[in-house]
RNA sequence: GGGCCCAUAGCUCAACUGGUUAGAGCAGUCCGCUCAUAACGGAUUGGUUGGGGGUUCAAGUCCCUCUGGGCCUACCA
């Protein structure tokens, strides 16, 4: 039995996120962290809502609410989609806790007592009216380079040239849009990445089973230019971290925050805190996850992100660990995902464009979603979230083949035999290829679980749950039924077996599916995994009572799809 | 401007460090079955692997170039 740290990358406060958000990292995340667990593994799955920084104020303020409050409001939301979405996360957390409070401004401390902070003294834009400095992207102003009149304070959307905000013609805050800024000068920590350069280039060395587009865009980071630049850690906001080091005083940091990806992974470290919290466990159940002196060197830490987020697994959150001089478990395994698209372009949240996590579940059962985006995850490249493959993938893949397979046989025991696994008959070489062909494959599924392969894994689950039907088409119960009904009652003994064992592992990616199929056949949810598929397919014994469910995944009917293609069109 | 990634059947994707006639699923066509959610099974059509050039006994796989997408470029997160 292993140990399995799994952080998903945190979803951020500022609203409900669609389905490109859920399936790069929360929901690949769940279907491995389940997986492991029913390998009997010990499994902490770990995710928490990213609170800081200014569009959660901005966000706040559009609600009307106190920022605490909108946050507050705002994570019991999300906790409660990632619910319906059964993502079986140990803790939710928040990065706005008590615990990470106190865990930024210990390592903060630790970097400074290494040396490893600069105070620089830098000059940036204040808006008056909004009471606030801006972020170089939150004002706008016209490109001096081609005269475009929306160009941001960090870039020229239009021309793609890189500015400052005091390059732009005629500045004003893309909040208010008021002219009345004036540029000031404040006072910030930078952490000294570059300090740090020649250790993360040897730590990223090392890991030589992580996919290209993970160390290709740490690698580009280290070597590019003048390589790994010290980057800022604070920021003149309201709602945060104070700055602190430890429990003490920062002077002159005064009424300053960290930075909202200075504190956000720390919350990985902070939300395992809150889980042992949580739980009435004291501190060595927590630090045995986190600190390799403490027992978590034999742990496995995976990690799941988009591929946005990779700079800051790969650089940033290590060189803060690194440069704490503490044992910190650091990242075994990252596994990045590319963008879900919709319907061949952005999901766009301004514009209504794409499906949400909140309107997904109201349409369809989690199952639904958790099957087409893990079978259609963006492993490789970016994916396309249309309405018409959904549809197709899901009435195959789930109606038709599982489904209807499950139907199938209980209906057709249910009207020969009634509600009790058949006796007689013995399982013969029909059976014995169907048991050699489900091994090959699960074993199979079970390689690219561990290598978090998903696509692979679920084409070939999806293989098993075919190879059921093609061995009821070749045994053919309802012919054999007339003239042997022995002979019919061991094949379909066979088949509920399957059933059970379709149950079980099919559970990472469809949970309550899982559930309905073992309530029919009158078993719990703690079925354990097949050592052996011939064992497994004698698990349930003649005499068993089980009862015919009802449809387990109902198709998607044209017009209800054209209706859906409609309405989220966005405007 | 610089860097990285991608481009394979109508659609969605495979193909270990270059190695037999480039494979699946879906859609299409034909046949079979009738237990089942008009479901299932079998067979089959379909690709000069974006264009061009090169290296090699051998290239989807390596190199160059062109075209078309995407991402990053450090103060959104």
């Amino acid at each position: 039995m292993a140990r399995i740290l799994i952080t998903s990358a945190l979803p951020y406060i500022n609203g409900i996120k669609h389905l490109g958000n859920l399936v790069g990292s929360q929901l690949p995340s769940d279907a491995y962290a389940r997986y492991m667990r029913q390998r009997g593994h010990e499994v902490l799955l770990i995710c928490a809502t990213d609170e800081h920084g200014t569009p959660a104020e901005l966000a706040a303020a559009k609600a009307g609410k106190p920022v605490a409050e909108f946050c507050a409001d705002m994570w019991q939301v999300q906790k409660d989609i990632a619910d319906g979405f059964r993502l079986s996360f140990d803790h939710f957390g928040r990065s706005s806790s008590e615990r990470n409070h106190r865990l930024t401004q210990h390592f903060a401390e630790r970097l400074a007592g290494a040396g490893l902070i600069d105070e620089v003294h830098e000059k940036q834009v204040f808006s008056h009216t909004d009471g606030r400095f801006l972020p170089d992207r939150y004002i706008e102003g016209t490109c001096p380079n081609c005269g475009y009149d929306k160009a941001r304070g960090d870039q020229c959307e239009n021309c793609t040239k890189q500015l400052d905000p005091t390059d732009l013609i005629e500045p004003r805050s893309a909040i208010s849009g008021s002219t009345d800024l004036e540029v000031r000068e404040t006072k910030h920590l930078y952490i000294r990445q570059s300090a740090m350069r020649q250790h993360l280039d040897e730590w990223i060395d090392k890991q030589s089973d992580w996919p290209i587009l993970t160390t290709s865009i740490a690698k580009k980071w280290l070597h590019d230019g003048d390589g790994l630049q010290d980057r800022s850690i604070t920021r003149d906001l309201d709602w945060g971290i104070a700055v602190k080091k430890g429990d003490k005083d920062w002077p002159g940091m005064d009424g300053k925050v960290f930075y909202v990806w200075f504190d956000a992974p720390i919350e990985y470290i902070a939300a395992t805190a809150e889980w042992a919290d949580a739980n009435d466990l004291d501190e060595a159940a927590w630090h045995r996850w986190w600190r390799t002196d403490e027992g978590a060197d034999d742990v496995r830490y995976v990690q799941f992100m988009a591929k946005d987020n990779i700079p800051f697994h790969t650089l940033s959150f290590p060189a803060t660990l690194m440069g704490s001089g503490e044992p910190w478990k650091m990242v075994n395994y990252i596994k990045g995902f590319n963008w879900l698209l919709y319907e061949g372009g952005k999901f766009s949240t301004s514009q209504g464009r794409g499906v949400f996590m909140n309107e997904a579940l109201e349409i369809l059962p989690s199952d639904y979603w958790r099957w087409w985006l893990l079978s259609n995850a963006p492993e490789s490249s970016d994916a396309d979230f249309t309405w018409e493959n959904f549809q197709g993938g899901v009435n195959k893949d789930l109606a038709d083949v599982l489904g209807n397979f499950v139907s199938r046989v209980t209906k057709f025991c249910r009207s020969k035999f009634g509600e009790t696994v058949p006796e007689g008959g013995q399982y013969g070489e029909a059976e014995a290829a169907l048991t050699a062909e489900i091994q090959t494959r699960l074993i199979a599924y079970e390689k690219a679980m561990e290598d978090i392969e998903i696509r692979k894994a679920t084409a070939e689950l999806r293989a098993i749950w075919v190879a059921g039907n093609e061995y009821l088409q070749h045994a053919e119960p309802w012919a054999k039924f007339k003239t042997d009904p022995d002979a019919a009652a061991s094949v379909i003994r066979m088949a509920l077996n399957l059933i059970r064992l379709y149950a079980v592992i099919s559970r990472p990616f469809i949970p309550d599916a899982s559930d309905q199929m073992l309530a029919a056949i009158n078993l719990s949810g703690t079925e354990s995994w097949p050592d052996s598929v011939k064992a497994a397919l004698t698990a349930l014994p003649a005499g068993h009572a089980f009862t015919t469910p009802d449809v387990l995944f109902a198709k998607i009917a044209d017009e209800a799809r054209e209706e859906l293609e409609a309405r989220f069109a966005g405007s």
